[in-house]
Order: C-alpha cells, then structure tokens, then sequence
DNA sequence: GCGCCGAGGGTACGGCGTACGCAGGTGTTC
DNA sequence: GAACACCTGCGTACGCCGTACCCTCGGCGC
C-alpha cells in the first residue's frame, strides 16, 4: 500500500465532513496500527496533506483539520485562557476569579493553564493589560494640555467602569507597566510638557491625577454595586446598623452629614462625582501653570 | 459559718486591693470548697454582694468586681484581637493577615476569634475603623475651609501612611461607616457649606477629595513598598522586563516617559506627589468657590 | 525504530474561612 | 447536691484556593 492510498482515504473523510476543520487526523502512530504501514510512510502521508495546505500541524497536539476561521488557536493558547478569564471577572467580580474556575470555563484542567501563564499574579497582570488595549487613546491628541487630560482621564474612567476589577488589583503588582498601560502615561506627559514645568513636577501631577482617576474608580465601584446588589443607599444603610454608636450619629453630633446624605439619593451618580473631581483637579494644574488650556 | 461572714471576707479582699474591678470573685462552686458551705449558702452570699452593688454578675462566665471604667474582658475580647490583627497587618502586610494568623498570635483556637468577630470582614471594618481612632481630628477647626480639607486629608493621608493595608481594604465595605470614620465625613462637609455651593456639590466634592487621597494611598504605597523591598525603581524595573515589548519601549515612541522617568529618582516622594496633588485639588475648588481660603 | 520535547492534565500539599458541635465553666432553681 | 440554661474556648471537618511535581502522549529529528 503506497502512501497516497493512505492520503486518499483521508482526504475522502476530510471531503465528506467526518472530520471538519480543527478535528484531529489520525496521528502518525496510528496511521500505523490502521493501515498497517511503516512509520516512515506515516510521516510522509502527513507530510503530503501538510503541503496541500488541507491540514495544520500543531506542534505538540497532532495534526489538525485546516479551515478558514475554524479555531486557529493551538487548543488552549495564552489568548483563549486571558478571554476566559476577563469574561469570569466582569461577570462574577474578580473575587470569583480563580484558577479552577478559569479552566473549568475552558473546559480544560487546572494545571494546564500554567503552561501558558507562570501564575495567577502575572495573569491579573496580562489582564490588565488586556483591559487596556481595550481601550486605546486616540492616534491624534486634541488641542491644549486641558483636553488631552481630559481624554485620557475620562478612557480610563471609562475603562475602570467597564472593568471594575482593573482598579482593585492595580496595587497588586507594578502600576504603568504593561505595553498598553505605557502609552497612557506617555500621554500625560506629552500633556503637561512644554508648559514650564520641571520635569519632577510633571512627573508628580501626572501620578497624582492618575491617582484621582484610580482612587475614585476604587472607592466609588465597591459601593455603587453594594448598593446595586442590596437596594440599600449609603445613609439607609448607616441607619440600619444596630451597632451601638447608632445613637451617636442621630444625636445630632454631625448636623452636615445628615443633611448632605439624605440628599444623596439625587447626588450621587457616579460619572457626576468622577467629572467634578476632575474638572477640580484641571482646574488646579490650570491654576499652577498660569495658563487656561490652549498649548 | 454564716453566709455574712463569708461576705465580710470577700468584701475585706476587695477593699484591701486584692481584688480589683474586673477581677472574678470565687464562684458559688469555689465558695462550697473553699469554705465548706453549701452550694445555696455560696447563693446567697453572691445574692448579697450584688445587693450592695458590689459586684456585677455576668450570665455564663462569673461574677466580677464591679467599678466605673473597669473591663469586663473575658480573658479574649474583641480589643485584643482587634490590637493583635493591626500589628499583624502592619508588620506583614494585609495579605498575611489570616484568622488562623491573628489567634497563633493571641495563643488562642482559631474558632476563639468567631465568639467575638462574626467573620473575617467584618474583623477589617473594625480594624479600619480603630485605625481611624487612632487619627482624631483636632476638637477646634482652624479657620477657612482650605485649611479645614489640608487638616482632614492629611490626618487621612498620615493614617494611610501608617496603615498601608486601610487603603488596600477600603472597598471590601461600605465606606465612611464606623463612628471613627463619621467625623472626617463631618469635618470635610461642614469645610464645604457656606460657600454658596448646593448639597450636591459639596457632596460630590468631598467624595472626589477623598478618593483623590485614598486613591494615591492604594496606588503608590504598593510602588513604594515594592520598591523597598527590591530595592528596583519603576523604570529600572521596566527596563529590566524581558518581555516582548522591551523593544517597543526603548524604541523611541515613548520619549517624555523616558525623559520623566529618568529622574524619577529626585521626584519620586510619596509625600511630595501627594501635596502636590492636594494642592491641585483645593486650588480647583477654590476656582469654582471664587474665594481664597477665607470661611 | 527510538529518544526528545513540549503540551495537557492528575495528584497532592499547605493554607484559607468558617459551620458545627463538644467540653467545661457559670449562677440559679429544684 | 443535681438539673438547668447560659456562655466561652476550641477541635474537627469541609470545601475552597494556588501551585509543585510528575505522568502521559503525539509529533519530530536522528
């Protein structure tokens, strides 16, 4: 039996869809049991279907199906792993992100996934980085210091907004780090170079209004969702607990907080609070540098 | 032996000093073998020393010597677990913080801590808000409110600074809730009213001052801590990746990062970055009050 | 044909939060 | 005294977690 028997009788299965593109075909091994050739004979019978492009050799897994937009991932891939866990962490709060889960999400075991990343840490980190290219700046700054702030503070409140968890585990790991993190800060700086400052200085406002933007996104999600979760607002929730200092705060001790609070049904939304803190924060550098936006 | 005389020996100890507020008296089983009396006379003798206000009986865990701020402690206590898990989180960070942890530490069982905790999470609302208590603000307000908002956010800056793991476990509850955490929501509100500016604002500003402090807290105290531990600044570190994107990096599409971060090392101070940015804050909200400083 | 290599994956270890229940103490009542 | 209701300390166990280690298996170079 010559090797091209062998290949017609593959590509016959392959033509009339047993085997659709990303199945694997027989491997070399067991083109030898079935149709009792050498070894040699199997590797040229690969070899010959490889070069009509009709299959895909997968280094490690077998030989699979080719195909248009069929699965061109190599079964796991550090790309389908990142997905998966992205998807767990918006959907379920990075709390329920874990290893078993991201693999039992793949269908795959735990183990598998640390051959295609070192750790659940440097995972959180690819994550992140992932959450930013999501969100890339535009190829073309505005005009003035004022709107490039602007724009890039508002992306990523944006970002942090679409990607809660982002915020939360910024600190576990080296901020600015990744290359798609890179261009944020670049940004900034583009931003506030050329307007007399020293260099220090606009190191300094860049992390301070970096700062800003992650502090409001870390402090404000936790209880815009427990609120979400529980229907209960913040000040419902100070009157409801029965701990012992409820008679302290109704003693009338803190007259501006009650004030305050019971108007916060109508005052507190969330992208309202961000754009204040940052108007006062531009409003701030514009105070320092003298000037009022323009380049 | 009269039930009296037995009395007239215990009160003759707790007068004598022998006894102090707090301390257990023999119990009614101790008074049947110390003095050979039976269990209803030991009754009565408890009965008449609680007659005269002398002692106070706690239900399942004895009869104590009464006295005004004396602890009623029962050996354990939510204070020395409180004590015990801020030294742990202070000394090892939050991350080694566990239940098991915080009763090694007390000599206890683990289970021990749950008599007095309900769980885990509310163990950190307590200790953030010890940690609060530990930062009071001043009983008199300097004058205007720019100097009130310095006052408040640097007390809260400071207490970031000495617990570095209140920043990091903000968002696992409700903010702003403990009775230690009320007042700097009053301070900062009251600073607030009087300007002219509507509740919401004033809420929407105190909300974006503090997340502007909360967030600089998270987000550098974990660039600082891991810088002292490596001993590698940001940019060494980002050099020294040997990711794929090393070459992107040095390629010259990110020149002001490179010319900022190259003297990261004269402008990188916690402190300073924070001012800095406090500054920017308070001058935004004095652009949109109009005045300067003065109440 | 045979060894090599790299991917997938199973087992196991140490650690976590905590539900549950038991032991041993208490003052009071029979 | 014995029984009772109570509270505290704490041991055991369960189901999670991250991950070190080792095994299997397919394709490939020799």
């Amino acid at each position: 039996m010559a090797y091209t028997d062998v290949v017609e009788v593959i590509r016959a299965r392959i033509t009339a869809g047993e085997l659709v593109p990303g199945d694997r075909i027989p491997s070399t091994r067991q083109i030898v049991a079935e149709f009792g050739v050498a070894m040699a004979t199997a590797s040229k019978v690969i070899a010959a279907l490889r070069q009509e492009g009709l299959v895909r050799v997968l280094p490690g897994v077998g030989t699979v199906v080719a195909g248009g937009a069929a699965a061109p991932e190599p079964e796991l891939g550090r790309g389908r792993i990142l997905r998966a866990a992205i998807r767990i962490a918006d959907g379920e709060g990075i709390d329920a992100l874990s290893m078993r889960r991201v693999a039992a999400a793949l269908g795959t075991g735990t183990m598998s996934l640390y051959r295609h990343v070192p750790g659940k840490e440097e995972l959180l980190l690819l994550m992140r980085d992932a959450a930013f290219g999501e969100f890339p700046l535009p190829p073309v700054p505005p005009p003035g210091w004022r709107a490039q702030l602007e724009v890039s503070s508002r992306s990523l409140w944006a970002l942090y907004r679409r990607h809660p968890w982002v915020a939360r585990t910024t600190s576990m790991t080296r901020p600015y780090a990744g290359p798609n993190q890179m261009p944020y800060s670049e940004w900034n700086l583009r931003a506030l170079t050329g307007l007399g400052l020293d260099d220090p200085t606009i190191f300094r406002l860049h992390l301070a209004l970096f700062g800003y933007v992650h502090g409001a996104a870390a402090s404000l999600e936790s209880e815009a969702r427990e609120e979400a979760e529980t229907g209960v607002t913040l000040w419902q929730w100070i009157r409801a607990r029965e701990t012992e200092n409820r008679a302290v705060m109704e003693s009338g001790s803190f007259p501006n907080s009650v004030r305050v609070f019971l108007h916060a049904d109508t005052g507190f939304d969330l992208d309202t609070i961000f754009e204040t803190g940052l108007a006062r924060m531009l409003d701030g550098i514009a105070a320092l540098t003298g000037r009022t936006g323009e380049r």
